[in-house]
DNA sequence: TTCCGACAGTGGGGTCGCAAT
DNA sequence: ATTGCGACCCCACTATCGGAA
């Protein structure tokens, strides 16, 4: 198969904005793949690499050569040069991926080029992904949808899944269910405004200590552990407290799912940043990074399989039941159960428990639904996360044009507090929280208080007070009060505020104080 | 007819490994 | 030794489509 028909046929997905019409389209090319192919065509219809990292960015991609008069790749030859791209290191390599890339475009046509441009960069943007190229699979093969989808979350790669499909048909489907050591993708939660909502959404449920570190699963087979990420990375060798742990569990076989944190000598956890740092870093670094060394403890919340016995489809209940039989209590996460979230007693007892998690500095609780069965890859309603949410009344400082569906329109807000003597400090930026009105609004409003562009950022006179919502602040060695916020989104905008009367840096390093309370 | 679940897009800060400077 | 790039941890929110109610 030539690239230039992948190319046309994402040019079509990006040009309709019907989901059906997408999936039609997809399900054409996908026809058409021969079942070797389809492990490329496929993920690369939704905006994926097979090789996870190349080492080739936007920077490495910024000039591209003439681009050529005729289609003359194909799929295949596309992938194996990017798999040889993917395999360069050592000294010289920069500079060799930079041309093996230049070769590579030179060799394809201004639409193939685009194509690949926007694939390589990771930003394919053509309002399909995953989702809709399972949906493509499934009409290609005649297969349930649904059930392409199940294969797709247990048995691993979209591509896996499509080369055992295209190959043997439908009745391939039946290979791909949890196996022990093979990764699943997790299960996920949707977001509550606060508890009351969530309890009100969940019905029956339990009310889950929600820990702010990493995500991992751990698969036991016999004297065999490894651990995953949320996306799916092995980070075995990383993590070797988890292997130990792992094998100290009285099983043959398990999959738990979980989160590791750090914790201080007094039960308190250390901030997200070190952990994500102890958990970056490879064993044979001798590094001396923020976290580097810290002793990290696993915390888990689920069990997908032990023994020999698949757990998926058993109630959270059942399968909280399983965990609590294979994991000691130190070990699990906190849970306290609501079965009657309408019973004014209970509830008061799961706003009780809420408070003492936060209490003890972690991050907020997750509610989970006791019928609910572990949905592999869904960010369902079956978990609701609830997180405390700070806000402060910050002045835009800067604003940056928009990309995609924000072009014309001034985007991502610099955000600043303000200082004693009138200036301001830069806290971080956002971009979310707005609707398209708000957009169009603040475009306006943010170019009559331009006072310089370079083309990206258009700077501002300091006078317009937006209310920002946060999770809290994180250390930073970018920004001047040495401090940024934490997943900020814009609430409102305040113009019945001077930004005289804006929050002040103080104002917000005390919630820092507070935040993390000495000893 | 209206409602709502699932998706994709739009980017944020920090940290590491690796190569270039 | 420091800097820049790529990758990957954490992530919130809005708009849209299309099936459910």
């Amino acid at each position: 198969m030539l690239l230039a028909e992948l190319a046309r046929v994402s040019g079509e997905v990006a040009a309709t904005s019907a989901r059906s019409r997408k999936v039609e389209l997809l399900a054409g090319l996908f026809r058409d793949a021969q079942p070797d192919e389809a492990p490329v065509v496929i993920p690369y219809l939704a905006g994926r690499l097979p090789q996870r990292r190349t080492g080739v960015g936007w920077s490495t991609l910024r000039e591209a050569p003439a681009p050529a008069a005729e289609p003359t790749l194909t799929v295949r030859e596309v992938d194996r040069r990017l798999g040889e791209i993917a395999a360069v290191s050592g000294k010289g390599a920069q500079a060799e991926r930079k041309r093996l890339v230049g070769v590579l475009l030179a060799a394809a046509t201004a639409e193939e080029q685009f194509f690949l441009f926007r694939l390589i960069g990771g930003e394919l943007r053509q309002g399909a992904l995953d989702a809709l190229a399972v949906e493509g699979l499934a009409a290609a093969v005649g297969a349930p949808p649904e059930e392409v989808r199940r294969a797709v979350m247990l048995g691993g790669s979209l591509g896996a899944v499509a080369r055992a499909l295209l190959a043997g048909g439908p009745a391939a489907l039946a290979a791909f269910r949890l196996e022990v050591g093979r990764p699943v993708q997790p299960m996920l939660a949707q977001s509550a405004k606060d508890l009351d909502e969530a309890l009100d959404r969940a019905g029956p449920c339990a009310v889950e200590e929600k820990l702010d570190g990493i995500r991992v699963q751990v698969h036991r087979e016999g004297a065999r552990v490894r651990v995953f990420t949320r996306t799916l990375d092995e980070i075995t060798e990383r993590l070797p407290e988890l292997t130990a742990v792992a094998l100290g569990l009285p099983v043959s076989s398990a999959v738990l799912d979980g989160e590791v944190i750090a914790l201080d000598e007094h039960g308190r956890p250390h901030a997200f940043q070190d952990v994500a740092g102890r958990v970056g870093t490879r064993p044979s670094a001798a590094g001396g990074g923020p976290g580097a060394g810290l002793p990290l403890s696993p915390v888990f919340f689920d069990v997908l399989a032990v023994d020999g016995q698949e757990l998926l489809d058993l109630p959270t209940a059942e399968r909280h039941a399983v965990l609590e039989r294979v994991v000691p209590g130190p070990l699990r996460v906190r849970r306290l159960a609501v079965p009657d979230p309408a019973d004014g007693a209970a509830r008061a007892a799961a706003r009780a428990f809420a408070d003492d998690v936060l209490r003890r500095g972690h991050e907020g609780v997750v509610v989970k639904a006791l019928g609910a069965p572990y949905a592999a890859g869904r960010r369902g309603a079956a978990w609701l996360k609830v997180k405390p949410v700070l806000t402060l009344d910050l002045v835009v400082l800067a604003a940056e044009r928009g990309h995609g569906r924000r072009s014309g329109w001034l985007s991502n807000l610099h955000l600043g507090a303000r200082r004693p003597d009138g200036t301001f400090a830069m806290l971080g930026k956002t971009f979310k929280g707005m609707t398209d009105a708000m957009l169009e609004w603040q475009t306006g409003r943010l170019r009559e208080l331009a006072v310089a562009d370079d083309g990206h950022v258009v700077t501002v006179r300091p006078e317009l007070v937006v209310e920002i919502a946060f999770d809290g602040l994180q250390r930073s060695t970018r920004y001047p009060a040495g401090v940024a916020l934490r997943f900020a989104r814009v609430v409102r905008y305040r113009e019945d505020k001077p930004a005289a009367e804006a929050d002040t840096v103080e104002t917000v390093l005390a919630l820092g104080r507070r935040e993390a309370p000495p000893e």
